[in-house]
RNA sequence: GGAGGGUUGGCUGAGCGGUCGAAAGCGACGGUCUUGAAAACCGUAGACGGGGCAACCCGUCCGGGGGUUCGAAUCCCUCACCCUCCGCCA
């Protein structure tokens, strides 16, 4: 969420952030914030004022008490006062709660680095790296990956239903062997390796931002959990309510972990294979950094994400988002695209963001000189979080890049250690 | 799942319904001393919100949320979490 004030003082970027996004129905939530924040913070003069005689009376009553004095006239005085504070202090509640509710309605201002756009087809090709691999007879990844017993699509079906791949063989190997690369590679970079829960409660997800909004794209179990749609969640909420030692920062954390989303209305050759599936694996970094270094952390985010398919042997793309396609929590996004030659287009890999202060104000991370005993004014940090680097479509292009005409899959030179051999047979 | 005990400031830990935002110790910060440091001594110190040019003033916060009361860290209800014992379990 953005922080009130930003809202008192620059209502009008607010606003037009809103429709930057084309997240309208957000802008009479905004108009309905204004006024209630309005009226609360006249309220709360008033009521403070209230407190404050209250508060003195009392004292007053209690010192008489003290000494023996009789306070009787003095407590019929405040009665009629303690009960209009009382009803200061409800009235207070309601439009604190309205305003906090609303508030996780208003999303993210974009950069000023954002270009405009109503939708993706206003993203902007930033670079490209590598050759496209083109030609007759390139498979897609599915009819690989089946005629050779790596992935049984069926099976997973009937298991849990569609959307639940099952690898096997050589397919399941190569996952492991995704995993240990890409968690080696985060290591090197100096990121700390993270094994979070999977399920996690109300409050993290309202933080970084997938409730209230998002509700229908998680799974929800029992006793009020959440499987975790992405490891930025839990990830991010590791440090809910600290105060954080600036000469700490960047924090930066890297996770394995599945990923479970509902991904409700997605229909055609988007869920073909593993263009889009209900489970699958994900590599992610976080990053908790100081304000000024977020966006530079941004860029070194996304240069290591492209490091690793260029090592992958993959030919990919990365687009800034426009600000019309970018989401509700994000200041700032990039988003990698690998090439997939067996259906001639691109799959989106990763997503490298920077929502600045927008989770640190509901996670109350915030950051100082010298921590929690430090001096001076606290501030929020900044989080970000890529992917480094999703599964599914990454095996899609990699089977597909690498396929040979008898069927088999050269194995990347940076795999060939993890998986022990140079083919999947 | 059953029974009991807890949750207080960066940490440990006191706290009778009435100057308690909260003792004390540790830690932190500033100073004295020292070539420097340590020790010792003196002093300063919470977070959040509102108001004021400012010194400063006001409000809220003792796990979360409600309640009782003129007044709640202290009493009541409720939820969450932690600990101990029993049961179950990879």
């Amino acid at each position: 969420m953005l922080e009130l004030r930003t809202l008192r003082e620059r209502p009008d970027d607010v606003r037009a952030a809103i429709r930057a996004k084309q997240l309208f129905d957000a802008e009479p939530r905004l108009d309905e914030l204004l006024s209630a924040d309005a009226e609360r913070r006249s309220l709360r003069r008033e009521l403070e004022g209230l407190q404050a005689e209250r508060n003195a009376r009392s004292r007053e009553i209690g010192e008489r008490k003290r000494r023996g004095e009789d306070a009787a006239d003095l407590m019929a005085g405040v009665a009629d006062l303690a009960a209009e504070v009382k009803r200061g202090e409800e009235r207070d509640r309601e439009l604190a709660a309205r305003v906090d509710a609303l508030l996780l309605e208003i999303p993210n201002l974009p950069h000023p680095s954002v270009p405009y756009g109503e939708g993706p087809e206003q993203n902007v090709v930033v670079a490209e790296h590598g050759e496209r691999r083109g030609g007759e007879g390139l498979r897609p990844h599915w009819e690989l990956a089946e005629a050779r017993g790596w992935i049984d699509f069926a099976a997973g079906t009937a298991v849990t239903g569609a959307g639940f791949p099952v690898f096997l063989g050589d397919g399941a190997r190569l996952v492991r062997a995704l995993t240990s690369f890409f968690l080696d590679r985060l290591v090197e970079e100096g990121f700390t390796e993270v094994a979070p829960p999977l399920l996690v409660n109300a409050e993290s997800a309202t933080a970084t931002g997938q409730l209230p909004d998002k509700e229908g794209q998680m799974y929800q179990v029992a006793d009020g959990f959440y499987l975790i749609p992405t490891s930025e969640v839990p990830v991010t909420n590791l440090h809910r309510g600290q105060i954080l030692d600036e000469a700490a920062l960047p924090l930066r954390y890297c996770a394995f972990t599945p990923c479970f989303r509902r991904e409700a209305g997605s229909y055609g050759k988007d869920v073909r294979g593993l263009n889009r599936l209900h489970q699958f694996d994900k590599v992610e970094m976080v990053v908790l950094a100081l304000p000024e270094e977020s966006y530079d952390a941004l860029e070194a985010m996304t240069a290591i994400a492209e490091r690793m398919l260029v090592d992958l042997g993959l030919a990919f793309r990365r687009l800034l988002m426009c600000s019309g396609d970018m989401g509700f929590t994000q200041a700032k996004k990039y988003d990698l695209e690998v090439w997939s030659p067996g259906q001639a287009r691109w799959l989106e890999v990763s997503s490298v963001s920077n929502m600045e202060a927008f989770q640190a104000a509901r996670l109350e991370t915030r950051c100082r000189p010298g921590g929690s005993q430090g001096q001076g004014k606290t501030r929020l940090v900044h989080t970000l979080n890529g992917s480094a680097l999703a599964f599914p479509r990454t095996i899609a292009a990699l089977l597909e890049t690498h396929q040979t005409e008898g069927g088999e899959v050269v194995v990347p030179t940076v795999l060939r250690p993890y998986l022990g051999r140079d083919r999947l047979r």
